[in-house]
DNA sequence: GCCGTCACG
DNA sequence: ACGTACGTGACGGCA
């Protein structure tokens, strides 16, 4: 049977029709007389990543209880190139509004079959995140259920024992695709009225909404990795962890799983004797802070720690990278999550890149392997002190405005206060301490917390934060208030208006409150410096493609942003970026952006 | 599927 | 008496 696109139900409540009955089938797009004002869509493909999967079929939607299943490759398809053509005219039609869910993996997939989707973007799923962003599941489903009390039918269900949804027949395909185009639609209704009632309309239009399309480029591009590297430093990493290997199982006199905690209890504080100094939910920790501890008493607690180290840069980098190279592009392309955190950051997965180690011999081993293209450079852009700038922002706190106006170490100024002597006097241990304060200030410091960091005692811990309250009046204030603000609204907001409710803001449990407050005064710092970068990422991107540069934006991590740039453009693009990221708002003290440049990350840091 | 651990900002 | 620094994702072990 010829089968172009199928007409179907409400959600189930219809019948289905094929299109291919005479009189000549309506297309979803042409029967309309009217001229579509709004489309629902929902992409079907293989596999999670849009980059190495590929597309089924498309639904589509105009109204409620009309859905349409568009097959593309299903494995019964009959391939009308009529549809394909009509549709990629839709969707690049920039006049168009697209609804959808998680639109950026559905706009991935069709740039792969060439079809550039274009215009005004309503994504439930971000709609479903800046309404709520402690809510841990923004999927279809869970949105579903929530805003409209909707159990849409189940993706595995409809799957079974196939392999791929191309599989699955059309008529089933049909039902359960068409059901997603049309939630999509009903779900904008409700969501975005609501935008608009919490005030989060401005932050959706201008902000996440403009972000999924620079979002998008930057997954397609992907980064370039060196995979010869990568096997030679496997095989040095395999060398050396079996010589500490065999050194632990020397000193612990048999041999046994480093990697279980649990055998390594049982050797380090039965066999050994060693003083258990923390408790997990499960036994004595074997964590970092202990072993640094231990190491002091005895020599397998170092060790361990080395064959930690190696072993984790071996799994989680060494080796897992490789696989993760694109067969079609030889690039490894991230997915940035844009409704994962509670405090507007983005998240990075599969592989994660925002985690890339950095630190010691081996960090800048691993980041070497991240290179430019050829005729290319990358180019690292970092904002300096980001978040205790933004601090002096909202707090307005004279001290810290003062520090950053006149661009002076901060952390050396704020040890001259903490010991009150002059900036001359300070020595490196001093600095030390004063960076871990200032730290601990964004992050809602307490005696205790100061204290594990600073390993000291929690009452010296105490007696630092009182010094640094003593000369910070406008940050004891700025906690204060953000604390106070929280137990009024049930939420707290970054600058460009974000919200996170704090729901245990008023919980008679004590650390439970106090995890709250801690939360009140660190998510609008956090959650700011994540609004600025985006606003930054948003107007590079715009100025590139402007100007027709082909400087491409390759990877954020949180307070930098990667570039790959062609030679000729090093001097043009180092300008424009640092422009847009230290022009990006405009506060009260000034923003400032440290730029490197080279053939690989390390080099480019 | 959870836990402990550890990589990053 | 207890347990706390803020935000993530990935790995291996273990039930």
């Amino acid at each position: 049977m010829e089968q172009f696109s199928l007409f179907k139900s409400s959600k189930g409540t219809e019948t289905e029709q094929t299109v291919s009955e005479t009189p000549p089938a309506p297309s979803p797009i042409t029967h309309h007389s009217s001229p579509i004002t709004e489309l629902s869509f929902d992409i079907e493909a293989t596999g999670r990543n849009p980059i190495s999967g590929s597309i089924v079929g498309i639904a589509l939607c105009r109204e409620k209880g009309r859905a349409y299943y568009v097959p593309i490759r299903h494995k019964h398809d009959t391939n009308i190139p009529e549809a394909f053509d009509i549709l990629k005219g839709v969707l690049e039609d920039e006049s168009i509004p697209k609804i959808g869910h998680n639109l950026k993996y559905d706009i991935l997939i069709l740039r792969q079959e060439g079809i550039h989707v274009k215009g005004r973007l309503y994504d439930t799923m971000l709609a479903s995140y800046l309404l709520n962003p402690n809510k841990p599941d923004h999927s279809l489903e869970d949105v579903g259920l929530e805003y409209l009390f909707y159990k849409k039918r189940p993706f595995t269900e409809v799957l079974g024992k196939r392999h791929s949804f191309s599989e699955v027949s059309i008529d089933e395909a049909t039902q359960y695709a068409a059901e997603d185009a049309e939630l999509a639609m009903e779900l904008k209704e409700i969501l975005f009225e609501r935008l608009k009632t919490e005030g989060l309309e401005d932050l959706y239009f201008n902000m996440e909404m403009p972000l999924i399309y620079v979002l998008t480029d930057m997954e397609e591009i992907g980064v370039r990795i060196n995979k010869g590297r990568l096997e030679e430093l496997s095989k040095e990493l395999d060398r050396d962890l079996g010589i500490i290997e065999s050194k632990i199982y020397n000193i612990a006199g048999e041999s046994f799983n480093i990697n279980s905690p649990q055998q390594l209890q049982k050797i380090l504080f039965e066999k050994i004797g060693l003083k258990p100094l923390k408790k997990t939910k499960t036994g004595y920790s074997t964590g970092m802070d202990v072993l640094e501890e231990l190491s002091k008493t005895h020599e397998l607690p170092m060790e361990i720690l080395n064959y930690r180290t190696l072993y984790k840069l071996k799994t989680t980098y060494v080796d897992a990278l490789p696989k993760l190279i694109d067969k079609k592009t030889g690039r490894t392309h991230t997915s940035f999550n844009q409704t994962v955190t509670a405090t507007g950051r983005l998240s990075s997965s599969e592989p994660n890149l925002q985690n890339i180690p950095i630190r010691g011999e081996w960090g800048t081993k691993i980041r070497e392997v991240f290179i430019a293209d050829e005729g290319c450079v990358l180019i690292s852009a970092d904002y300096s002190q980001v978040e205790l700038r933004i601090l002096a922002h909202i707090s307005g706190d004279e001290g810290l405005i003062d520090a950053f106006s006149k661009d002076i170490d901060i952390h050396t100024r704020t040890a001259a206060e903490l010991f009150n002597i002059p900036k001359e006097s300070v020595t490196e241990e001093m600095r030390r301490i004063a960076k871990t304060v200032n730290f601990g200030v964004v992050y809602g410091i307490s005696p205790f917390g100061l204290s594990e960091a600073l390993n000291i005692a929690p009452k010296e811990a105490a007696a630092y934060i009182e010094q640094y309250f003593k000369k910070h009046e406008g940050v004891k204030n700025y906690m204060d208030d953000a604390i106070k603000v929280a137990r009024e609204n049930g939420y707290v907001k970054t600058l460009m208006g974000r919200k996170r409710p704090i729901p245990e803001i008023n919980s008679h449990n004590t650390n439970i409150r106090q995890q709250a407050e801690r939360l009140a005064i660190n998510t609008p710092i956090q959650g700011t410096a994540a609004d600025l970068i985006k606003i930054a990422m948003i107007n590079i991107w715009k100025r590139l493609k402007e100007r027709n540069l082909e400087t491409r934006m390759i990877l954020q991590i949180h307070d930098e942003l990667l570039f790959e740039v062609p030679e000729p453009e090093i001097e043009i693009a180092k300008n424009l970026i640092k422009y847009e990221m230290e022009n990006a708002l405009s506060l009260s003290v000034p923003l400032k952006v440290d730029m490197g440049w080279g053939k690989n990350w390390a080099e480019a840091h």
